[in-house]
DNA sequence: TGTCGGTTTAACCGATCGGTTAGTTGTCGG
DNA sequence: CCGACAACTAACCGATCGGTTAAACCGACA
């Protein structure tokens, strides 16, 4: 709290003045930064039609989401591995809702055909854990290469990095024309 | 430190007398777990020829350690959070190797004719992050179910949840028949 | 038996952290 | 001009945390 008053500008005790104390600060952060995931997905899956479509602008915008605003998907982990110990119970509801839309697609397309009958659950946090991972990984880029392993020169584009995780993802939920898969 | 010493059923003062301050202690930590990995996963490779076996192992061993071991995605997540702040030089440099493994199977894959052109690295974080981010996950079932979100009753058997999420990246990364995949 | 080195312990220390408080400043309506 | 109330500040408080210390314990060996 100090750390924050202080790089804020602000005197300390104003943040217990006005935001209250450090859970109800680390609610409002969260609560902002699901409203902001929920407007852009929104915004994105309102011009996609197709489950394919759809399922593609969600971990595009999940992941340009975590590129562009780094401390999120920092602190989306962090919370995840506590088990959600610090999330607010209104937070819990809206991260269920978001799982809900993925569960939507996910059986859409499996009614339309194009999807092969995959775990919806399993596949949302293959999305989510996808975008979040990378972008958390992509810190530590420097610090790997450093101790000795093979990475390309260059960090690619993030638009690059979200087309070659939707490759990934998609054409393994997606159904081939042929040669099916029950594994 | 104190509930550490506490839950180990020792004096604070033998931690620092045995194990040195808490980075060392904390080092031991992931440099025991970075080893059980490679224990594990270079256990697991020598029974697999084919780069789809190989991959698929590797997969099912992340995710089956991170289950059975729950500290340790947890710490995986934490670290990678923070970009590694934390992480001595030597758990960087095995990271690195551990890297190297998934890119030379990737490479194999690919020029096998097994696998479709994928970023190598992409392809690592999603096998990686998709372990650690699934298992950790599980420990917010509880509390997202009761947040209202869809989930089924009883969660599945770790080797279920293995099979589903390879299935997923698996046909995503392995080449098909037909049905050519430039996207 | 004496004592010497390694081991163990309870008590302690300074720094940090989340949070509070008494008091000051600013300002706006009467 | 002044009272009143919101906004703001510096200083402070108790709890916690990482780490240390001085003394006690204990087995081995002379």
């Amino acid at each position: 709290m100090d750390e924050i008053a202080r790089r804020a500008g602000v005197n300390k005790a104003m943040l217990y003045y006005h935001v209250g104390d450090k859970a109800a600060l680390y609610a409002e952060v969260v609560l902002g930064f699901i409203a902001l995931v929920e407007a852009e997905t929104g915004r994105r899956m309102a011009s996609e039609a197709s489950p394919t479509g759809r399922l593609r602008a969600l971990q595009e915008t999940f992941l340009t989401l975590a590129l562009t605003h780094p401390s999120y998907p920092q602190i989306m982990m962090r919370e995840i591995a506590s088990g959600g110990a610090n999330l607010p119970a209104a937070a819990l509801q809206r991260m269920a809702q978001v799982l809900g839309n993925t569960h939507r697609i996910v059986s859409d397309g499996l009614a339309s055909g194009e999807f092969r009958p995959v775990d919806p659950i399993v596949a949302h946090l293959l999305i989510v854990g996808g975008a979040v991972f990378m972008a958390n990984a992509l810190r530590l880029r420097d610090r790997l290469s450093a101790a000795g392993a093979e990475l390309p020169a260059e960090i690619p584009k993030p638009a690059t990095i979200a087309d070659r995780v939707t490759d990934i993802l998609l054409f393994g939920i997606a159904a081939r024309p042929a040669a099916g898969g029950s594994l």
